[in-house]
DNA sequence: TCTATAAATGTAAGCGGTTAGATTTTTATC
DNA sequence: GATAAAAATCTAACCGCTTACATTTATAGA
């Protein structure tokens, strides 16, 4: 590979001056930088990022951390949209996004020494428990972070607004007549699931059927739990609606009821959360809570980076609006 | 962020000795290097891998080039399980994982351009067309590079058993008393749709039912294609089965095929391929062939970082098996 | 033509590590 | 106690790039 050094030598200039026109800085005669740029090409000249961040203390790289309690990763649907939604957007930027983990070349190491040993300019976290002191320890002491769907004084916030769509998903159900309904939510430790319990029992006693209305601790995209409880909730006797976490655990159910004999939506009405692909593609098609990820990832992305390019590291929150996708099931 | 030059202040030795102490290297005496590894800790210290990868030149990271025609990326369920196994086996081995993309910090580059610039150390292509000239000389040029399901005689090819596949729904079908069979199968112009249609006629041919089989081209993981197609062949007449290129192509025909009241499998039996997380989930439940999302992930990238190890850049193919898994649509 | 000023270029240090080869210290041997 | 060999440490250069500051060259004004 060529350097900045054989470009001097054989332009029989400093390298100064091979950096500067390289960098299309102004005080170069036009000239020069025209003859350097062309020599560089003709030489296939790359610059070593390396070198360059260590000169520039700036790496044009994010770190993301995807890494929930059960390790899904990237095999949550979601998520795998979001982070390829980030991963165009930073691209976009001249950023590189490179995921996070514990492990370095020999030891295991924190998230938090793992940035500090990359330099990343900022850190995106998705789908991961905050609780978790090695995240904490993370979102406190990076100065550029942002998190989707969770809350810290210290990051930039992309929220999916969780009590509005629970809120339509309630209203969507009363106005269809269905009254007695049961919430297959999510894991309780988690931000998502407590935001939408809430907003789902706000909605609920303003529509006066909270004593109507029951709740079953589920985990996302199980299908495998939610197919469980379903059967159980079967067995105990069918609510007007079940409201599940998200399209897959709504899948496994559907599936529950298929296998049941139990017809959707003229015995009971489900519905989904997320609107990813699969919500579309089974029979019924499922009425769901659309989420945007190509909007959630290019949001979290712009911020972040405006963030670091513009030396502001405070934290806020951004809601980002649901859309209600009417389905088959409801 | 303490440098060695800190420690070697604080510690009174040379940046030489603390640098070997804490790479453990056996010219240290033990006593110091204890000492200065304490301190280090102490310190807080972690080292920068500009500095380290500009020193060693190696930079224990990979990319990872995952680019389709249409730009589906990660939103593609099979290749969003494959990335996600790569980056865990990449990480477990000390490597992490960075996307390749055609933007830099501030123009638009070659791929081949943006790893001499980030200086990967091996690169993984993935559900990317290798016929793009740009990607060609990716893999032409690069000295440890890994492709799935593509063949090319520089780099480490890991592929699905395409051939064996087909063999396998073929036989299958052929076992329950199929026979009338029609393929849609992916873009023509793609490798792994070669293999299989390849697979697929010579079993055809073994199995003497050449002449009823059917292939019309559809494009993989899109079901409303799919549907189209599905749509056109009730039109024209059912055969006995149809087999989709993929589990999603699979989702879209089955709907299709459920709207216009045709029995699956009574009337059409269908099958799928990939065996992602949809096909258990739809109703009836799919046949498919099953591809080892976890198994390939790991496979390409203990493989590529060996070659890279070892030094051994020469190209060569491993196929990983695939399995039958039998639903409700046969 | 001679300055003063602006424009262009160069010198050298620094970013944070690694490492060949030189030097010093320790240990073993007689 | 002197000496040779081994062990421990250090000096200094290097990886490839950037940049503050110094120097040279060009330009304009008197």
């Amino acid at each position: 590979m060529a350097t900045i050094y054989d470009i001097a030598k054989r332009a029989n200039v400093s390298t100064t001056t091979v950096s500067r026109a390289l960098n299309n800085h102004n005080d170069v005669k036009l000239s020069t930088r025209k003859r350097l740029v062309r020599l560089a090409e003709e030489m296939g000249y790359q610059p070593n990022s390396k070198a360059k961040s260590l000169a520039t203390r700036k790496s044009w790289s994010l770190g993301v951390l995807l890494i929930d309690d059960h390790d899904s990763g990237l095999n949550h649907t979601l998520f795998a949209n979001i982070i390829d939604s980030i991963s165009k957007t930073a691209s976009r930027r001249g950023y590189e996004l490179t995921f996070l983990s514990k492990t370095l070349a020999d030891s295991t190491v924190s998230y938090l020494q793992h940035v500090n040993y990359r330099g990343f300019d900022g850190v995106i976290i998705a789908n991961t428990n905050i609780n978790d002191p090695n995240v904490k320890e993370l979102i406190e002491k990076v100065n550029y972070i942002a998190c989707i769907d969770q809350i810290h004084s210290n990051a930039i916030c992309v929220n999916s607004q969780n009590e509005e769509g629970m809120k339509i998903t309630l209203y969507h159900l009363f106005n269809k007549g269905y009254k007695r309904i049961t919430y297959i939510h999510g894991q309780l430790n988690n931000y998502v699931t407590q935001e939408r319990l809430a907003g789902f029992k706000e909605t609920a006693k303003h529509l006066n059927i909270e004593n109507e209305c029951k709740y079953i601790e589920g985990k996302y995209t199980c299908p495998e739990i939610a197919y469980d409880i379903t059967k159980k909730i079967i067995e105990n006797g069918l609510p007007d609606a079940i409201v599940y976490s998200d399209d897959y655990c709504a899948s496994g159910g559907l599936k529950c009821l298929k296998e049941h004999g139990v017809k959707v939506p003229e015995d009971v009405a489900i519905m989904g959360y997320d609107g990813v692909e699969i919500a579309s593609l089974i029979t019924p098609s499922l009425t769901t809570i659309h989420q945007d990820t190509d909007k959630i990832g290019e949001v979290v992305t712009e911020n972040l980076i405006d963030s670091i390019e513009n030396n502001r590291s405070n934290g806020y929150i951004i809601e980002l609006p649901v859309t209600l996708v009417i389905g088959e099931t409801t």
